[in-house]
DNA sequence: TTTGGCTGATTAATCGTTAAATCAGGGGGC
DNA sequence: GCCCCCTGATTTAACGATTAATCAGCCAAA
């Protein structure tokens, strides 16, 4: 490995001179700064980053903690986010917080003692992240403002619940996973917010839902809202098994625009985040605040995105009422 | 932060015993070992990874490469690499090469800037990593058994091929998803080695594949084993499409376990890989490779598991042959 | 000619930890 | 009583980069 050091004995000066000449801090002469740079790429310098966190007490690394890696939402949130993170020189270092709540501290305080200079949390649901002595940045969960970015996701509620209305359903079931996300809450909150006067919905939960969602639907409902694509999945199979026919009989409803999504049959109508912006603007914030400035992109909510295909349709045995929205 | 001086000058002994005592590397008293670890202790010591990676040149992270960190099987990995680097205090800085070869390589060196002792790489389809200055273990591509290990993709094959011979298939279609993936040309070899010579199978590839595959499937054949629960779900779509009823008419494997598989209807028969055994083995092979030992536990591959579930049955209109295996 | 200011560079200290070399002192062998 | 060895510590230097403080010239103004 080639330093700072042989850099400057090679070209004869300090040692001093070539890093202010690399980092442009202090104060040397054009053609000084240009003579280095140019050696310095001949020679295949790479500066040392453990030297100059242990100097200047910062990494470069921001550690990702997300609530469980085996959830399919996360490649695409890692991903974005490694790559929006590398557009900033910064790594990413990885560990999930396996479900509970003490673990997801026990993590952020690993990567902390790993030096990292800022963290990025997905928490876990219902959660709040502890006060850390590094920068935090909330991902998907709206708590303090300031520091956390997230999707819309009571807009996107709202937005499947609008499509759905406006091709003519009247009589709907909402069905969630789990009460205590507050994501899954929040979706749930935008659909009902967004259904008319005239519309009727059930609202419910879980395993146990899926079958009352059954009940329902053969009671006289006419589409399924779920707030997860594997939650449509697992209504798609107990639908076949009741032999109620998707999209004919009643609509479905995903959320988050899964892999799997578009390639189930019938192709499923769904919510996609846009994770690209939510990656982004969490680096941004992040960045931001380790440099000790306020960020000037607050973490509002980034919109979500209607992803129509086959899985809904308007309502059987009912004249097609198209409205404006 | 609480540095080996402080802990040092407060007790009235040098920093070098300090640290001799937290390391147990030079001579240093029984009782002074337990007051210094106990201070330390008190004081909330942490040892700044910064100084050490300066005076070792080692930072206990590695680097994790994968090709499409949107594939669904990347978290599994992810999780249980991350897990398992853990329990040997290594932390676990992620990349993707994002499909190409080049990307894959830039990856890699940038993970190699930035310090890491060794690199875990999932390769992309068909290419194997340039060499690299620091250790490499390749996962899931059998190419140098010293440093790679994989799951037994051919064995895997061969087990969910006995299977569908077992239950009394004869005539069967193979359905890959790319030619150019070692991995899936193993699983498909393995499928072949293990049919009986009075079987009769065709292998068709990739999107055109799925819509021959049908044709063969009204032509007589009684079963689908694809090397991917992605290109059986799309199968299983096109099926639908085609009033093919699954396992009833046709009977369908999978491959890899995937989050959807025990959900979608029927449930999916695929194989899946011991990720858990995968990553241990991966994490052993790299530090003994980083502490210049050899590693006893050679790349073997690791076996897979068949999970049988509702998507294949007999064959209809044909008697139940039950072989032995 | 002296003083002051500016430029372009150098010195030296520092970050926290480790490792080789050194040292003080006690006990045992002869 | 002398020498040697062993134990338990200490000194010292180093890892590579950054940065505050300093310095040598040089030019211009007084």
């Amino acid at each position: 490995m080639v330093s700072i050091k042989e850099i400057a004995s090679d070209i004869g000066v300090s040692a001093a001179t070539v890093s202010n000449a690399l980092t442009g801090k202090g104060r040397v002469s054009k053609e000084m700064v240009a003579r280095i740079k140019t050696r310095a790429e001949e020679l295949g310098y790479r500066p040392s980053t453990a030297a100059r966190a242990l100097k200047t007490g910062q990494t470069g690394i921001l550690g990702l903690v997300m609530p469980d890696l085996t959830n399919p939402l996360f490649p695409r949130i890692a991903q974005t986010l490694s790559q929006a993170a590398e557009t900033k020189g910064l790594g990413i270092l990885i560990a999930d917080s396996r479900g509970s709540a003490h673990e997801q501290s026990e993590a952020l305080r690993r990567l902390v003692g790993r030096g990292v200079d800022g963290l990025l949390v997905v928490p876990q649901r219902g959660t709040t992240p502890d006060p850390m002595p590094v920068p935090v940045v909330v991902i998907n969960t709206a708590s303090d403002p300031l520091n956390a970015v997230s999707a819309d996701h009571a807009g996107g509620g709202a937005l499947v619940a609008r499509h759905i209305a406006d091709i003519g359903h009247r009589r709907v079931v909402i069905l969630g996973g789990d009460p205590v996300s507050e994501v899954q809450r929040d979706r749930i909150a935008g659909m009902q917010a967004a259904l008319r006067p005239d519309m009727q919905a059930s609202v419910f939960w879980g395993d146990a839902g899926v079958a009352q969602a059954v009940a329902e639907v053969q009671a006289g409902a006419t589409a399924i809202l779920t707030t997860s694509d594997l939650i449509a999945l697992r209504m798609r199979s107990q639908l076949m098994q009741a032999q109620i026919a998707v999209p004919e009989q009643v609509s479905l409803t995903g959320f988050d625009d899964m892999s799997f999504a578009p390639i189930m049959h019938p192709a499923l109508t769904t919510v996609a985040q846009d994770v690209d912006t939510i990656a982004a603007r969490a680096i941004d914030i992040i960045t931001s605040h380790i440099r000790g400035e306020t960020p000037d992109t607050h973490g509002q909510t980034v919109p979500m995105r209607l992803v129509v295909r086959n899985s809904t349709t308007i309502p059987k045995d009912q004249p097609t009422r198209r409205h404006l929205p």
